[in-house]
RNA sequence: GCGGGCGUGGUGGAAUUGGUAGACACGCAAGACUUAAAAUCUUGUUUCCGUAAGGAAGUGCCGGUUCAAUUCCGGCCGCCCGCACCA
């Protein structure tokens, strides 16, 4: 019997598969299946992740095809971003050529991974045909005013010299670089995602088939909050300021008592004359002992122009880091301008401060302090020594002894202290508080809804990205290029020597003529977001007939319409807000402009989060991490195979290149195989969970694929043509039960994402097969369901068995089996007997017996008579086909 | 602090959603084959008592519902992930 010889079998079977081109998607295709995982971002090497990630895929692809599906399942490369300019200024190469490179680099072990990718729709988003679209897309979106441009304070990576959006700033430092985050103010374009807060938000309801977990983090992430805006108004000679420069005094606001919000609106600069801020918790006004402003409001501004002491604030409290340690020991500064404002309803007079813990990016950049009922204003209230009155009445509370020590009340409870709103409960109070909002008999602002998400800033200072298709005139302000001009091409004579941008310093490329007046003009030197190329490249895969996709325009309307939403997603979670949330704002901007039918709006229908790679990290007794592949065992201990050191084994974190716990898909590959290294990452882990790589694991795997090429080749000889067998009985019935059961439990598993159980499972048809000698019909059926239920799994084994057991045409092109109904169920079935919910016994009771005549079995049973001796029966439950149960005493 | 998830043998994990807990795999042990090793095959493997038959305990801990709980409910403990001065 010979060895199952991978390195001989895969590659001739992929040498077929690409001859026929079997994995070509068929367009004009009635029953279409859209199955994608995240396209990789070409770093030069393949890993272990990506190796689970697209078996992942490929289950799921070569599961649908065999279920009579027309399969669209492309790849492509994510290209553009920072690694490549790194690598350019590190290794002095260009990033375009190191891009392509990498890209060649990593093609070469994709493929040899034997995935059933249509190869055809390939590209990178660094191509000039793909960013052209992109640009043009950039300029549909502007039209329809989904992109603007604005002056606003913003990240900025002191490290990687750009700007980041809120979504890429992970405590306080960039999700790239790991530097502390500036504040910076600059002029950059945006993409109004908050024109679909409240879609983005409400539609996730929708996505059944994403998990929990990632619809909770988007959902956070959105922060919708319902409360309402309320205007304060100066009190009367609040404003004494002195002029710094010339020293003179004056009023700065003056009293205004307005009955109605329209008188206000009135003013020319009603903005002067209150302070909005905005609250969830209206119904709290009562217990309001002072307005807190942030050091960025306008006010704070204005007043740092005119009064001493502010500036030096202002800068005080911009120095404190937003990461999650300075937030927390930072203390509430106040800094109380001399301004009060008066309260709606008591008439008092509340001191406005500016602090250092209010926001100017969330709400109206204005609170109001309840201390009573708000940590953060207690902790300010009690430094400052403002007043703290309580309003809200914990049930089962005194009001005449209930009091607020160092802990803010945030709970439900009885209104009190608080005139109209007395006796109500909270929900109640700020019910009615918003209705007199509105009527604007008692007070005057309006009902609000908060959204936490921000616009997405896609401006970014740097060169290896899609430039960003605008022209800067200083008599015709900002325009697009014209169409006819696109794609603004990404010069490749650069250098960067100077950090920044080599764009903002390219000899030609910035001095363009304006396209209206045709005088000098200055070209957009900052490149888009490289998260806008992966926000619609499921969206050019699917939109390009046969070979390629079009150049005048992104894709086809109707051929991506008709593939989209992709069925199944599947990718890392460290997305879950940042690249799915942009994804679900593109689609919806490109329905909206009319370039895509997409009635949901989603381009995800399915999505599933893959678990990691693990492995222990390896470290020598300097401390230095030791590869696994330089590690070896001796006796009872761990060495490193050159310098004999010993190595301990450490923690089991995700694989990377910085801890050295790596193992190459490329080694395993030629040492094993691609079906096993695909057949490992899929075979005890539950997708969604962490793997551990073991090389125990992979050569349990290398056992199981000779066992099936063993069990096959015994057999090869006396078969035909795969066919079903007819009339069984004895073993051979057994056998053909346990397939056809299998069947049922292998495709569940698929369905359902647990492709562990499947694995499990064919594990146990295998076991039953090789245990079964006899070459009869029986057996030549149970082989031909093994072999298509394993095919998405390993698919070279599964070809070469097919081939050699006389299976018709390719086993990619083979049905997914079939149960037979008949062969699901059993005439007798094993029941087990609890006498008081513990198992004593079991019988085999036929499978339409009566409960009565069960019952009266089950009582015959010998070991039930021994443990009812002396028990007085009490109750008997009988769940046909399940269980019997004794309840006796 | 808020939100989400998880906790089962030596290990990864299974359990048709309330019905025989530990499938399958790894590891380990014993045996067969072999001059020997590897490979392969067979058997055993939750723990405790017992040679065995059998019995007792057992799904993080405490309690509840139920004839029956890994599964449902309440309260703790521990771990992981995400967000966070969001008003």
């Amino acid at each position: 019997m010979s060895r199952y010889n991978a390195a001989e079998v895969e590659p001739r079977w992929q040498k077929i598969w690409n001859d026929q081109d079997v994995f070509r998607a068929d367009d004009k295709g009635a029953k279409k299946y859209y199955a994608l995982e995240m396209f990789p971002y070409p770093s030069g090497r393949i890993h272990m992740g990506h190796v689970r990630n697209y078996a992942m895929g490929d289950v799921i692809a070569r599961y649908k095809k065999a279920n009579g599906f027309d399969v669209l399942h492309p790849m492509g490369w994510d290209a553009f971003g920072m690694p490549a300019e790194n690598a350019a200024i590190e290794k002095n190469v260009h990033p375009k050529g190191w891009t392509y490179e990498n890209i060649d680099a990593m093609k070469a072990p994709l493929k040899r991974l034997g995935f059933a990718l249509d190869w055809s729709r390939e590209f990178a988003t660094c191509d000039e045909a793909y960013y052209k679209q992109q640009q043009a897309i950039f300029l549909k979106f502007w039209e329809n005013d989904l992109v603007y441009r604005k002056t606003a304070k913003v990240n900025w990576d002191p490290v990687d010299h750009t700007v980041l959006a809120n979504e890429q700033v992970i405590d306080g430092r960039g999700w790239r670089s790991g530097a502390l985050v500036e504040q910076k103010e600059l002029d950059q374009w945006f993409f109004k995602i908050t024109h679909y807060a409240e879609d983005l938000l409400t539609s996730l309801d929708s996505l059944e088939r994403w998990p929990e977990k990632v619809r909770t983090m988007q959902a956070n992430w959105i922060g919708r909050s319902e409360g309402a805006v309320i205007h304060f108004l100066f009190e009367s000679g609040s404003g004494q300021i002195v002029d710094v420069t010339t020293g003179e005094s004056k009023e700065f606001y003056e009293k205004k008592s307005y009955e109605t919000i329209s008188e206000l609106e009135g003013r020319e600069d009603p903005e002067n004359y209150k302070i909005d801020v905005f609250t969830t918790r209206p119904d709290t006004l009562y217990g309001a002992s002072f307005i807190a402003i942030s050091p960025d409001h306008p006010i704070s501004k204005l007043l740092a122009e005119h009064r001493t002491g502010v500036k030096g604030f202002i800068s005080e409290c911009a120095k404190i880091g937003t990461t999650e340690e300075a937030i927390e020991k930072a203390e509430k500064l106040g800094f109380d301008t001399g301004l009060k404002v008066q309260h709606w309803f008591t008439q008092e007079a509340l001191p406005v401060y500016i602090a250092n813990f209010v926001l100017m990016g969330y709400g109206t950049g204005a609170i109001f302090g309840c201390p009573a009922h708000d940590q953060r204003d207690l902790d300010f209230a009690r430094k400052y020594d403002l007043p703290v009155v309580p309003v809200v009445l914990p049930e089962g509370e005194d009001p005449n002894t209930f009091e607020i020590a160092n802990e803010a009340y945030i709970g439900d409870g009885t209104l009190y202290n608080s005139e109209f709103l007395n006796g109500m409960s909270k929900e109640q109070a700020i019910k009615v508080c918003i209705e007199e909002l509105e009527s604007g008999q008692r007070y005057q602002g309006h009902r609000k809804v908060q959204y936490r998400l921000r616009d997405w800033g896609v401006s970014r200072q740097r060169y290896w990205g899609c430039p960003i298709p605008v022209i800067h005139c200083d008599d015709c302000g900002v325009l697009p290029v014209p169409a006819a001009d696109l794609p603004v091409k990404l010069p490749e004579d650069i250098n960067f020597d100077k950090p920044g941008n080599p764009l903002d310093r390219h000899p030609t490329f910035k001095n363009v003529d304006c396209p209206s007046c045709g005088k000098a003009a200055r070209r957009e030197t900052d490149t888009l977001d490289t998260f806008a190329d992966s926000s619609w490249y499921f969206a050019r895969f699917a939109g390009g007939q046969g070979n390629g996709q079009p150049d005048d325009k992104p894709f086809d309307k109707k051929i991506a319409s008709d593939w989209l939403p992709v069925d199944q997603y599947i990718g890392g979670v460290e997305h879950a807000v940042l690249h799915l949330l942009y994804a679900r704002f593109f689609t919806r901007g490109l329905r909206d402009c009319g370039l895509l039918d997409l009635r949901s709006g989603e381009p995800f229908d399915g999505l599933f989060t893959q678990g990691m790679v693990t492995h222990a990290v390896f470290t020598d007794p300097d401390d230095n991490f030791v590869m696994p592949a330089d590690v070896i065992e001796d006796g009872n201990q761990l060495l490193h195979i050159d310098t004999r050191a010993i190595v301990t084994k450490g923690d089991i974190v995700k694989m990377s290149k910085s801890k050295k716990n790596v193992v190459d898909p490329n080694d395993i590959i030629e040492g094993y195989g691609a079906d096993v290294a695909r057949w490992f990452v899929l075979s005890d882990s539950p997708p969604d969970r962490d793997v551990e790589w073991t090389e125990a694991g992979v050569i349990g795997a290398w056992r199981f694929a000779n066992k099936v090429w063993a069990i096959v080749s015994e057999s090869q000889s006396d078969f035909g043509p795969l066919s079903i067998a007819g009339d069984a009985s004895g073993p051979a019935l057994d056998l053909k039960k346990h397939a056809h059961k299998a069947i049922e439990k292998i495709t569940h598993g698929i369905d359902v994402f647990r492709f562990n159980t499947s694995v499990a499972q064919i594990y146990e048809l295998t076991n039953a097969l090789g245990k079964y000698k006899t070459n009869d019909a029986a057996k030549a059926e149970a082989l031909g369901i093994l072999i298509r239920a394993i095919a998405p799994f390993m698919p070279h084994l599964a070809e070469e068995c097919w081939s050699k057991l006389g299976g018709e045409g390719l086993c990619y092109h083979a049905p997914w089996p079939v149960a037979d109904p008949d062969m699901l169920t059993e005439d007798a079935v094993t029941m087990p007997i609890q006498i008081n919910g513990k198992r004593r016994s079991e019988i085999s009771v036929p499978l339409d017996m009566s409960k009565d005549d069960i019952e009266a079995l089950a009582m015959k049973d010998e070991a039930v008579i021994r443990t009812l001796d002396g028990l007085t029966v009490r109750k008997v439950i009988v769940v046909p086909g399940r269980i019997i149960n004794i309840v006796a005493s």
